[in-house]
DNA sequence: TACATACCGGGTACCGTGTACGCAATAGCG
DNA sequence: CGCTATTGCGTACACGGTACCCGGTATGTA
């Protein structure tokens, strides 16, 4: 009752006891592990347990419950979003699509963590971190904290967004345990039947149209993309450069 | 292994043998009403096939399994995506943008549909009826369907994204069992601790800047949005009124 | 050095979950 | 009037999260 509700203010190591065996950040490696092989669902307490060795129950001293290994989880990768201690780009847009690339590149790796990461609040160091850089790069630019949190918000809402829909499809499939041609085979005649009752007249063209010169994802997760960057700067107020102060 | 391995091709009612006791729509209704009431880990197949008083393998002859369940639920509610038979408006952004704001709408009143939508490809018949209305909207401006498609799923990705990212922090909430002050409370002295670092000083301005500026959800949703639907409209190549042929 | 205290490891047990299987009852077809 | 496909559903199982408890261990105090 007195305080250390939240996984990231009760310290790691208390001041009196035995050593605990292993680590938060072991944990979370191993739980990314198992996640990244065989999926999320892959992930229990048991399961978990057994990969670093210990009883099922002893995860309970580092973790309140499987909530909070998936909170490690989270945090955890999102220090991959951040390449290394480059530079930004000074153009707060460029600086913004290479993070959103960059988080794009780290979601595919982890299919598991785009679905995590929408669902709960990005409350660890980590996460932190990764607002701090985005909101540095608009600093100095006349907006307010907030403002740039609306900003910063939008971008991240499209990617996550837009990855979780690349990845649903890919993530059904497996599921099916399909292949690839199998699924297309069954989709097409699904789609065909929809056409047949005569009330899907753009699904009925989409099939008849474009021979194959369907857009890749890479393609389309950048026009979405550059779209919202570019709406975003014709908003933003004038560049005034680098003058001596231009909130107001 | 004839067909049928799509709950949307299979028949719903069968030639032969004894009527169901009820429907696939009724089923998906009262899984529905369980989700909207408790939340979406409330649902069971036991509780589900409670509330439609039957026993709880019956629900296995409407669906092959659990997952099924949420297909339904999904594809019902796409159904209120769309509000009446009112004539989209000319303008395509305009258009969109009511799309996006009734998705929103949509999303908040059933709080476990967007990270349940965001995780399965879109394909029952209503969500292809709202893919039919957004392209719709876009027809007779020389795009392809492919690129429609593009567009329209970048939209998309937004809202689902920021929604969930809006809906998040609620349901934390909720499943904390706490008030709203005591999170905020609880939330503030981490904050601080991390503040205390040294490596936020962005989470440091805010603290101090704003004093109560923060921006409304509504708010900030449109920004994005219409930041969104403002740079795609930028790109688009130039309107060419109501040329001779719009039609495809 | 001896003891108290706080913590660790983890076994056992409980309840809730999705669902495979089998069987009796039923409705449409021949 | 059977025949058979199909429905409703009880039983049973494997697996899940985790509450509880106990014996061991490292730290602090006397």
């Amino acid at each position: 009752m007195t305080g250390h509700e939240n996984l990231w203010m009760r310290p790691e190591r208390p001041a009196r006891g035995p050593r605990p065996s292993f680590s938060r950040a072991a944990l979370a490696q191993a739980a990314i592990r198992i996640a990244d092989a065989e999926g999320l669902e892959a992930i229990s307490m048991r399961r978990l347990a057994a990969e670093l060795g210990a009883g099922t129950m002893s995860l309970y001293r580092y973790v309140t419950g499987k909530d909070e290994v998936f909170d490690l989880m989270v945090d955890t990768v999102a220090g991959e979003y951040l390449p290394e201690d480059r530079p930004p780009p000074d153009d707060w847009a460029e600086g913004l699509r290479l993070l959103a690339w960059q988080a794009r590149r780290t979601m595919l790796r982890h299919p598991w963590l785009a679905p995590l990461a929408a669902g709960r609040p990005q409350a660890g160091p980590n996460s932190a971190r990764l607002t701090e850089t985005a909101l540095g790069m608009l600093d100095g630019r006349g907006l307010s904290v907030d403002e740039m949190l609306t900003l910063v918000g939008a971008v991240f809402a499209y990617v996550n967004g837009y990855i979780q829909s690349e990845l649903a499809e890919a993530e059904a499939l497996r599921r099916s345990g399909l292949t690839l041609a199998q699924r297309l085979a069954q989709h097409l005649s699904y789609i065909q039947s929809l056409i047949a009752t005569g009330n899907y007249p753009m699904l009925e063209r989409m099939t008849k149209e474009g021979g194959r010169q369907y857009t890749a994802a890479d393609d389309r997760f950048a026009y979405g993309l550059d779209r919202l960057l570019d709406g975003i700067a014709a908003a933003l107020p004038p560049a005034a450069a680098e003058g001596p102060e231009s909130t107001g």
